[in-house]
Order: C-alpha cells, then sequence, then structure tokens
DNA sequence: GTATAATTGCAAATGATTTGCGTTTTTATT
DNA sequence: AATAAAAACGCAAATCATTTGCAATTATAC
C-alpha cells in the first residue's frame, strides 16, 4: 500500500487529460495501480477488482493504458507480461522507459529504480542504442 | 557468417560432451548456430535446415540445448524467443548470463556483448541482486 | 437530448510453446 | 555385431496468454 492521498485524486480527470474515457471499470483500474507499489499481472488486476470483470476488456484497457502513457509492460522472469504505473518521465505522447527495473523472482515483484543510471553509449560499435530494457532479478526484502 | 573453421569442429563430440545425443538433426541445429553469428528465432532455425523439421522437435531440441549449457534465450522486442550460442561463461552444470544484448528493433538481429560490465550491486536497498538481463535496442549497421 | 465514438462482455480466433504417444534412432551392454 | 534400455522424432492435439469480431451498452461531443 502506497502512502498516496487517494481521496485527492480524480482518476477520472487523469484518464480524460491521457485521452481515455472515464468509465467505471478504467477508474478503478487506474486507482488500482496508484493504491499498488509495485507492478501487477492480470491476475493481479482482476484478482484486485471486486466485481468480475473480463478479461479482455482488462486487456484492452491495459494496452489503452499503455498507449497513453499510463502504464508500462515489465516481463516477468518466464517473459510474461507486468503492468507497472510510468512514472514522471512518461506523457501521454511520448513514453521513455530507460529505467531499470527490480524483479523478484520468487513472488514476482517489480519495482522502478528510476535513479540507477546505466552507463549506456548512444553509438556501440556501430550500432545505434536508443533505448534499454535493462532487468534485475533476485530476492525482494520479503522474499529472502 | 562467423570465420570458424567449421571443418574443425566435431559437433558430434560437442553434443556427447554435453549430454545430449548425436542424432543428425541436433547436429545440423549446433552447427547452424555456430555459423551463425546472431541470435536465431524459431523460424530462422526451421528455415536455415533444409530438409523440413518438426516444430515440436525445434523446441525440444532448444530446450535440450539450453538445459546443458549450450545455447540461452534472449527475447526479442515482441517478448518472442530468440536462441543463441553460450559464451565462454557458460558450461553444462552452470548458466551465467549476466551479459548484455545488443537487439536491432528493425531486423530482430541479437549480439552477446561479453566485454560491455554493468554496475551491478550485489545489493540494491535490501532487495539481492542475484542476475540480470540487459536488452539495448537500437539498429544494427545493417539497418541504418 | 441526440448523434457519434469508445467501451464492454462473451465467444471464438490466434499464435507461440508444450505434451502425449507410437515409431525410429542412439547409446550402453553383452 | 546383436540386443536391451534410453533418448529423440514426427504428428496431432493440448495449453496458455493474448487478441479479435460483433452486438449491446455507455461515454463524449454538439
Ligand atoms: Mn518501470
Ligand atoms: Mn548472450
Ligand atoms: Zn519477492
Ligand atoms: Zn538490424
Amino acid at each position: 500500500m502506497k502512502f498516496i492521498d487517494e481521496e485527492n485524486i480524480d482518476f477520472g480527470i487523469m484518464l480524460s487529460k491521457n485521452g481515455l474515457s472515464q468509465t467505471s471499470f478504467r477508474k478503478k483500474l487506474i486507482k488500482l495501480f496508484h493504491l499498488s507499489n509495485s507492478s501487477l499481472s492480470i491476475d493481479e488486476v482482476i484478482n484486485g477488482l471486486h466485481n468480475n470483470v473480463d478479461k479482455a476488456t482488462v486487456y484492452r484497457a491495459l494496452n489503452a493504458f499503455e498507449e497513453n502513457g499510463l502504464i508500462h509492460k515489465v516481463p516477468d522472469k518466464d517473459n510474461l507480461l507486468r503492468y507497472a504505473l510510468c512514472q514522471k518521465e512518461c506523457s501521454p505522447t511520448k513514453h521513455s522507459h530507460n529505467h531499470a527495473h527490480l524483479l523478484c523472482d520468487k513472488c514476482n515483484s517489480t519495482y522502478c529504480l528510476n535513479d540507477f543510471k546505466i552507463p549506456i553509449e548512444n553509438n556501440y560499435n556501430g550500432f545505434i542504442v536508443s533505448n534499454s530494457k535493462i532487468i534485475l532479478e533476485g530476492r525482494c526484502v520479503d522474499c529472502q
């Protein structure tokens, strides 16, 4: 549980600002992400919502959120997708995910590392590097 | 095409050394990896072999190769699996893939970077880091 | 409020990867 | 070299995550 004052965040307006219509489901979905301090898998999303939602609807919403700069994807150790809130670096028009992720190989928690700077050279032996995916696998504090 | 003297490599013996039986298909498969200087997708493997092989057989062989330290998996930009020869750091008993990969987002070529050293701390704010997956995306020399 | 556009739910489709199983090929033993 | 045990093969069917079609519902724009 994150220490955000959820009362003060209008998730409907947040959706509108990012070009998404505000439906009750999508408001609950974006709120769920804001209440979690880690990434979520599809099943965790569905379990996190009381009412039963269709999986296809969830996938469509997650993809819409991603295309509009609200969340981003992180692959877990089995290459399955997890979803995490975008950090400050992202906007509806531009996604930038050059930050690293910590991934617990036991419970699959994921944490975005905003302060971890990677020494990427733009040009690596003629190869032009434009983006990086960096995943540090190991054990989170709870799983050691 | 890599500059290896393929005449001097006995791929059958290589398989045996790694606990795999030498079948004509598996000998061709390991040779194909040695002739390529990049990673291969399933379809590239199948196209790289004249005779028609069953996909299930290829998957089984690739998994067997991986479990025995001959190749390792690298996810492409769509999270599909590609396969690349293991570097010196690997043995039949231990896999170590803390090296970074260059991944061309146009042609999907992948290159292992043995000399790229990442500043990983063993312990990152209480999170114990035991492995890292680092993918640098961009454009290879041919695709710019 | 009415028209237009986006979202939902349910079922069916996809696409990558795996599995079951009977047959064939390899490996280990005599 | 013959033979038994183990591993690999080929083909079809199964799995599993994710996507798609479509008709019904809900939201946005005028
Ligand atoms: Mn992140
Ligand atoms: Mn590699
Ligand atoms: Zn954990
Ligand atoms: Zn390329």
